[in-house]
DNA sequence: ATGAATACTAAACGAACGCTTTGAATTAAT
DNA sequence: ATTAATTCAAAGCGTTCGTTTAGTATTCAT
């Protein structure tokens, strides 16, 4: 009986996504968002309820988006620190002025709203597992010594890829080259 | 023959400074700014022109507050790697929820913003100014190589220090602790 | 074809926003 | 005492905010 939804619930959350991320979360408007999504307010809210649960999903839905466009090379079941590397070192030179939508919404809301916290806790327990896996392999493989503290090594790159996409917004590419240069050498 | 200010500038300044530190710059409303500063829109609007010089006027302020009641020991004239290692070390523990409000602002505003984008810029000018001296005050000491190409490693700490404002946000202690020791590690 | 259910457009809601103005109160030199 | 300058509290400017409502269009089982 229904009429059917003219727009993909999936897409119009990626293009709210993209908006939250170069604007951030208070100075996205919801008249912004309607034109960006192409959708009008009313399918947003019947959609996602209310702006703050829209970038809750936005910030799921980042999740998603860079497990397939920013670290997947990172995700791959073996990668080592050779993958590593050449991430860090590929990522400095291509480094996008939006920064990190978490580490934008971390800086901006903090701790200020639990939900939108759990969130981003969430984000980080993925990044610090995916970056546990790495050590583990490189350990395995030989490119690092057997008795590097994991845990501690992938607490060592999360601050390190943090401290990047506020590098990203505010330093030039040889300053971020030095920043990355440095920060790999600790580990071998 | 005027009638005499009944306040501050400067004390309600460091006022702003707060608040904005707090909750950001698109968050923070002139009616909170009303309440905190102490005074009326008026004479927000009489003293600081606009909110955004407002905010500009903050920044200035932030970085002549870091250097009293954050960096004063790295600020002396000639501190070396032990006053960076007990600064670091320090900071961990007493961990700022706010982070900095230079790391936040480039996080919220990136570069959309240029009259902001400019004094983000000139905070890290200074803070990488004064970590150089530490470095060369470090290398005079005998604590570091010789050899230790102090430009680069000023923007490396510099990038550990822009990482530890967002970690200080997301991380546990423990985490945290892990981040600040390896950045520590092999420093020469 | 009809009826029930859902999707859509467009307009509008009250509240809060950044910002400006008004007018009375206060000061200090004349 | 008068006068000119300045401060301050309060109200109000037009705009935009997140959210909701009304009314119309579309779909599909019967």
């Amino acid at each position: 009986m229904p009429r059917n939804k003219a727009y993909s619930e999936d897409m119009v959350l990626e293009k709210a996504m993209h908006v939250f991320w170069g604007k951030g979360y208070e100075a996205t408007s919801l008249r912004l968002l309607e034109k960006e999504m192409g959708i009008n307010q009313f399918s947003i809210y019947s959609s996602f309820t209310n702006k703050k649960n829209l970038f809750l999903e936005s910030i799921r839905k980042y999740r998603e988006y860079v497990s397939q466009n920013v670290y997947q090379s990172l995700l791959k079941e073996d990668a080592g620190l050779a993958e590593l590397k050449a991430f860090l070192m590929e990522k400095r030179k291509n480094i996008n002025l939006r920064g990190c939508l978490v580490v934008n919404t971390a800086a901006e809301v903090g701790a200020r709203d639990q939900s939108i916290a759990k969130e981003v806790n969430l984000y980080y327990d993925f990044i610090r597992d995916m970056l546990k896996n790495v050590l583990l392999n490189a350990k395995k493989k030989g490119e690092i010594s057997p008795d590097v503290d994991v845990e501690a090594y992938a607490n060592f790159f999360l601050g390190v890829m943090q401290g990047l996409s506020i590098a990203a917004k505010t330093l030039d590419e040889s300053q971020i080259k030095d920043f990355i240069s440095i920060a790999l050498m600790k580990v071998k």
